[in-house]
DNA sequence: GTTGAAAAACTTCCTTT
DNA sequence: AAAGGAAGTTTTTCAAC
């Protein structure tokens, strides 16, 4: 993970459809070059995959809330049971008051309503505290 | 926005670099077709681009904190002050008691005490809460 | 939406440093 | 071990239908 690779990540993030030819460019190497440090980031696992981003909005999950989940019990093995339910986008475990923090996506906040009544059924889920956004400023990929 | 398009969305989000013979064999349409169609959902900003999802533990991103933010004043014109810190992911204007919720990314708790210093130091910011995230279960892309 | 041909890009292999 | 270069193959692009 030399400055190369870090720049070619920024490059990628920015829009990973741009040719090795482009990116070899911008970074001083041939294609060939290139293309092989790419394929190195992604064996490493550095690189987890091409994606595309969706707008939210746009395939109707226009309503987004945090959730903070306290349970009676040891969450950190609850993770299948969140995944499970496919309006969780995320989840995570935390220290501090609540056991587990997830981001909901759904079109309407009656359906917000049914994802907590789910998170509720999970073994040993005793509370859930549901923060509504109002407006996202933006959602980035990681800083290099 | 119809079912084809939907599975599209779905099959680029796994893999946004399958080639477009692939991905209308597997929708039952012609390369040229499919490509058509994913040229549209670009244009009308559904989708919003292509990118890779970089591991953040790989770039020495291990600690994650979600941050909770508290004002004295409308903070509605306040993301740019929020996206001028790198570390910040994501920033959002929520319901509820506090103003903001933000997604920090850092290297080491000493960093994110760093972030939150800086974020002390936006006009109107009255206190924050920080819940740090002791493991992610998963972070997925919109589900469709 | 489909088909087919031209252009561009990707992958692989080999040489070089 | 890493980078450069070139050839073969695939993919993308852009017609016409």
């Amino acid at each position: 993970m030399d400055d190369i690779d870090r720049q070619l990540l920024v490059l990628l993030q920015q829009d990973a459809s741009r040719p090795y030819a482009a990116l070899g460019e911008a970074v001083g190497l041939s294609a060939g070059a290139t293309h092989e440090r790419v394929r190195k980031l992604r064996e490493r696992g550095v690189i987890r995959r091409t994606t595309v981003e969706v707008d939210p909005a746009a395939v109707g999950q226009g309503v987004l809330a945090f959730v903070m989940v306290e349970s009676t019990r040891w969450v950190g093995d609850s993770g299948d049971r969140f995944s499970a339910i496919p309006e969780i986008q995320e989840a995570h475990v935390i220290a501090g008051s609540a056991s587990a923090l997830v981001k909901v996506r759904t079109s309407t906040t009656q359906q917000l309503q049914d994802v907590l009544r789910r998170i509720y059924a999970i073994d040993g889920v005793s509370g859930t505290q549901a923060t509504v956004v109002l407006e996202t400023f933006f959602e980035r990929p990681v800083t290099l």
